[in-house]
DNA sequence: ATTATATACATAAGATTCTGAGGTATTTGT
DNA sequence: ACAAATACCTCAGAATCTTATGTATATAAT
């Protein structure tokens, strides 16, 4: 399972990137798809997603949309047009600071190293 | 200077690593190799460096030796037998973490990509 | 039939780590 | 003479995370 609180605020920008790729989805799947992608080593805490969804909701960044599916109910969330912008916004600032930790971290390649 | 607020969980990991390529550092030379490393993107805050710095001692990791520099003084800091150690497995930590970030932020080039 | 696991939402206490402001003191540049 | 740089430090408050708890239904296992 490893360390999984290593970057801090890198949680909205997944929530926001997998929706722009994704149209709709809700919590649930959210934690399942980060834990596939990543053959469970990072593994979203419902006590961690569910507080910054309905914060990014706060902020007008998504939209939410309930559905009954069997008996159970889904709270679909998706990408409002300020979601859409900050998506950008929030995955080049993240590649930055990755980019910067690399220099940081990494002496030996500083002019050009590929991400 | 961008987002600097991206560094949670980093911060111990980058100053072990540079006290490795470095042998011995005190706290503002730290502030100050990171923010030549990175272009002036990324600054240490003092608020965060200093206890920091102070906690991984206290996990023994660090060791320190007051200078006299002038009429300065200089708390220098360097890595102990622990802290060598240390410095190995939070740096694979910090690249595994990096990657599965790629994994989830990037999904077309998921099989072979370069850090 | 009962129990455990999976699905699906949520909150809340406590820990950790950061920001931003403040404090002390010396040295160097203008 | 004053500002900026050098050098250390602490602390209130903010933000984000972990862990635990709670509710409820569906499915798999014993």
């Amino acid at each position: 399972m490893t360390n999984n609180n290593l970057i801090k605020g890198s949680l909205q920008t997944i929530i926001l990137k997998l929706l722009e790729e994704n149209e709709k989805m809700y919590g649930y799947e959210i934690t399942q798809r980060v834990k596939e992608l990543t053959a469970g080593e990072i593994k979203i805490t419902e006590g961690a997603l569910y507080p910054a969804l309905h914060k990014l909701e706060a902020e007008g960044l998504l939209s939410t949309e309930i559905q009954q599916v069997d008996n159970r109910v889904r709270k679909y969330y998706s990408l409002t047009k300020d979601g859409q912008k900050e998506v950008t916004s929030k995955m080049s600032e993240l590649q930055g600071f990755v980019e910067n930790l690399q220099r940081i971290l990494t002496p030996d390649l500083k002019p050009g190293f590929n991400i």
